[in-house]
DNA sequence: GCTTTACCCGACAAAAATAGTCGGACTAAT
DNA sequence: ATTAGTCCGACTATTTTTGTCGGGTAAAGC
């Protein structure tokens, strides 16, 4: 388990997603106008999160991303996990190659923190994070002004 | 908040100095040959940890480390948050020239959904790590090994 | 059909962080 | 005095992060 700015990047831009979801996809561009992340890392983030199946994507004009489920259903640990593919985490490669003793004591040792902090991350979902009362609040006024630049005349489908 | 190989590192070392506290200081040359970590990044960690005062020194010949106080009274989150020297976290630098509105919304929740990691590694102490009962039995098994290589005469002061 | 908008993908490159080295201080016990 | 250890800064190598580039492919709209 490990927390950079690679996970941190990958679960803003989901909450980005979540944020912005409706019928229409949510293109890259967009995100990265937001949130300020280069179109091409974005890119390599959302090709490992679809990997994963955190995201579906649509492609051609009109095209974007959407979450693959609801957002009660995607949880912080598992969007962490997606982008940071060296799973490896402990340095003995599980329990393999530990040479009994010392060793392998902290190393358990650190394992069992590891999975805590694992399981506390797969609690927190993103409809949890969205669910906070200064986002209702924040969301409005962002909602007020965003009907000037691009976003496609909704027609109400 | 960060989670990388240096704060295990940091974490590791500082079980491994709990684990083997005793009236004697622990050498980092000790700590280093248990954990396979280099000497010299050990003393980078350790310098940290010192400043943050985590643990205490004493030099000379059988000098080393001590934790500077009860491993119940140190938190996972101190000993991670020593060793990352930039505390930066969050990218728009706390809140000051976060532009109103979209951006903000998805740093609070990056933020919030940091502080609530950060709050939980503040409740696990190197103690309670130390408690579990696998610990034990292990820690007797290395106990009845050690008493052949380095380890001054211990006599019993 | 053609063009445009987007996703897709791999290879590459710059920048930063991690991990480790080296050489030399200083300190205190033996 | 020697020796075992901490201390410290500078320097280097490796890896990870972050980002660029150039070209693909799919689908919508004209």
């Amino acid at each position: 388990m490990r927390l950079t700015t690679k996970g941190r990047y990958a679960v803003t831009a989901m909450l980005d997603l979540a944020l912005h979801s409706s019928d229409q996809p949510v293109s890259l561009a967009d995100i990265s106008g937001r949130q300020d992340i280069s179109l091409s890392y974005l890119e390599q983030l959302f090709s490992k999160l679809r990997r994963n199946s955190l995201v579906s994507s649509v492609r051609g004009p009109g095209g974007g991303y959407r979450l693959s489920r609801g957002g009660h259903d995607i949880f912080v640990a598992q969007i962490i996990d997606a982008v940071n593919d060296t799973v490896d985490a402990t340095g003995c490669g599980g329990a393999a190659d530990c040479q009994q003793g010392e060793v392998c004591l902290t190393h358990y040792l650190w394992c069992d923190l590891s999975d805590q902090i694992h399981g506390f991350l797969s609690e927190i979902s993103l409809s949890s994070l969205l669910e906070k009362r200064e986002v209702q609040t924040i969301a409005a006024r962002q909602d007020a002004r965003s009907h000037k630049s691009h976003s496609l005349p909704v027609t109400e489908i």
